[in-house]
DNA sequence: ATAGGGTTAG
């Protein structure tokens, strides 16, 4: 018989031993108490249900040590209370053990709703949605019955592994258990189906939801701006405004987004005031959104001016800043700020590098790329290791600049194997220095690796043209009528009055359509009769030269700039959106255009900005 | 006990 003094004294060192987080300690007194035939599961123990429970919670940053616990509590003769195994189920899950989690959960009898709802919401956390469905679906089969807190989970793990079949076959089960009202239930139904592509579905919800709250609407315009549809999304914003519905930092975030994506400066300057206004401009998602915005409707100087004010910033407001610059052709500042960072003492990150490589490659500093890349190289870092965007990058770099082969070298000594955007970053940049043999071989690979991506296709019948090698040129356009590849439509817009103007090649349906040809036409006269000879090269098709001419005097970006001189207010710039790059006709006309106009016009390509101005170009004709 | 919306790049 042990004096009872010692088992009280290690009772308290148990205690403390919690306290401190001694886990070894811990399981010694256990050890000792449980030798000592020292009973631990009479109500004096202190293997208490609360002990273990604020054991778990000091060993929880611990898989080995929650395994440990585990066993004490199975030996203590516990019963194994589900909020116990719950708790340590949780903490399992954030350290991302779900295997050993999932065998805790497959060992207890007859889990209710609430563990059920944990392990389907944990995989999810973890991205593990297959594993979540499928334990929805046993769940379902087994006949227990799903809550309110089941659905949100279920359709998010749907939509993240973009499975409409599941989703809708979970959408009936939410009616069946008369969920579907529930405001969350529905938010999270509508969604997954905008995020798989089912926008119609998406509505129909919305439209029908008897409690449309804030954040249903908050909900919606935010994923219509993931899903690329921001058009959509800042219709949806005036729809909530003429609701009568406040926007708050959440939806202002969203509607900023929006506005980056289509380039839209006016109606991001009302929305600014609108911060302004309801002092939302304290809040750092806010700000970013913001910033983002300037920098993708190429005002740089008010993207800068609120980068200064900024009250906080982090690594995102930085490389937002870094890529602005880059965007824009200003390379020297972009660089500048990058190490005004890194003295600051802020971890760049991959996009913060993708900003850097990009405006390395926009200014042609070949070697300082390549010293930007080997800081990648050589970090400690694990997440500013170089990733295929910024093989892409460098690549871009050395074959734009001239170094061909050196290029193609790269890309053969690369750690990962190349994709389709690290080949066509070399293709891309044998077309403009015109090695046909060379992009003959890269494109054979490309038509293997990605044959669907029309660009491809097209830039190699480009180099065909520029050679004037129309058979071969034809050739690929039959590979690309076989295998039906669809060419992307190119198209350019303008915003004017707060409302977008899209225009695409020849298009004559806008209302004032007579109006822009006869600017155009107007325009065209004025700058041949400074020097504009139009430069057919990079018209495909083998036709008569007044056919090629036609087709290249109504590319989309000439329709906007000709509609921007008859509905843009004389005194702004002329800011023109693209989605696809510019080509060298087009470039030119600008040229011309800005200098006998006398005015600017700012044009947003696939990858950055020119700002053509008095004739010339900030890209100074290197893109 | 547990639940819905947000920022950079590609």
């Amino acid at each position: 018989m042990q004096p009872k003094v010692k088992s009280s004294a290690t009772t308290v060192s148990f205690y403390c031993a919690v306290r401190l987080k001694l886990l070894p300690s811990i399981l010694h007194f256990y050890d000792f108490l449980h030798t000592h035939k020292h009973s631990t599961t009479t109500p004096s123990s202190p293997f208490t249900k609360q002990a273990f429970a604020s054991l778990l919670e000091s060993c929880s940053s611990e898989s080995y040590q929650l395994k440990q616990i585990h066993a004490l509590i199975l030996t203590t003769g516990l019963s194994i209370k589900n909020s116990l195994i719950t708790q340590l189920l949780t903490s399992l899950t954030l350290l991302g053990d779900m295997t050993y989690a999932r065998l805790l959960f497959d060992e207890m009898h007859k889990p209710r709703s609430f563990l059920w709802n944990t392990l389907i919401k944990e995989y999810v956390k973890n991205d593990l949605s297959i594993e979540a469905t499928s334990v929805y679906q046993k769940m379902h089969r087994l006949g227990v019955r799903p809550d309110t807190f089941t659905y949100p989970f279920v359709l998010k793990a749907c939509a993240q592994v973009d499975d409409l079949w599941t989703g809708q076959e979970v959408h009936a089960h939410v009616v069946k258990f008369g969920l579907h009202c529930n405001a969350i239930v529905r938010t999270e139904l509508m969604m997954m189906y905008a995020k798989v592509g089912e926008l119609g579905s998406a509505d129909y919800l919305f439209e029908t939801m008897s409690n449309r709250d804030l954040v249903a609407w908050n909900a919606l315009i935010a994923v219509y701006v993931q899903t690329g549809n921001a058009g959509k999304a800042l219709g949806m914003f005036h729809g909530m405004v003429l609701a009568g519905i406040k926007p708050d930092s959440v939806t202002v975030v969203s509607a900023l987004s929006a506005c980056a994506d289509l380039g839209c400066l006016e109606i991001g300057k009302q929305i600014d005031q609108f911060v302004m206004k309801e002092i939302l401009d304290s809040n750092l998602f806010v700000n970013n959104a913001r910033l983002h915005m300037y920098v993708k409707c190429g005002n740089i100087e008010a993207a800068r001016c609120l980068f200064d004010k900024m009250p906080q910033r982090n690594v995102i407001s930085w490389s937002t800043m870094i890529r602005g610059y880059a965007m824009n052709g200003e390379s020297d500042k972009s660089l500048h700020l990058f190490s005004v960072m890194q003295n600051m003492g802020v971890q760049p990150n991959q996009v913060t590098y993708l900003g850097i490589l990009s405006a390395c490659g926009h200014a042609g500093l070949v070697r300082e790329g390549q010293s930007y890349f080997e800081e990648m190289v050589k970090s400690n870092d694990c997440n500013v290791q170089p990733r295929l965007e910024h093989y892409a990058c460098m690549v871009d770099l050395l074959g734009r600049s001239g170094h061909l082969e050196e290029a193609f070298d790269f890309i053969k000594r690369m750690p990962i194997e190349p994709d389709a955007g690290v080949w066509g970053a070399l293709l891309g940049a044998c077309t403009i220095h015109k090695n046909i043999e060379l992009s003959q071989n890269v494109a054979d690979i490309l038509f293997n690796l990605a044959p669907e991506i029309a660009s491809y296709h097209v830039l190699l019948s480009n180099i065909y043209a520029a050679a004037g090698r129309w058979g071969d040129v034809e050739k690929v356009r039959q590979k690309m009528r076989k295998k039906g590849v669809k060419k992307v439509v190119a198209y350019s817009s303008v915003e004017a009055s707060g409302e977008v103007h899209v225009f695409h090649g020849g298009d004559r349906s806008h209302p004032l359509s007579s109006n822009i040809y006869e600017a155009l036409a107007e325009l065209i006269k004025q700058i041949t009769s400074i020097g504009y000879m139009p430069n057919t090269t990079e018209v495909l098709h083998d036709v008569q030269m007044e056919e090629k001419e036609a087709t290249l005097s109504t590319h989309s970006e000439k329709l906007a700039v000709a509609f921007g001189l008859i509905n843009v207010r004389p005194q702004s710039p002329i800011r023109v959106i693209k989605n696809l790059r510019i080509c060298n006709d087009c470039h030119t006309f600008m040229k011309f255009s800005s200098k006998v106009t006398n005015r600017e016009i700012i044009m947003r390509d696939k990858n950055r900005f020119h700002h053509f101005k008095d004739g010339y170009c900030s890209c100074k004709d290197f893109w």
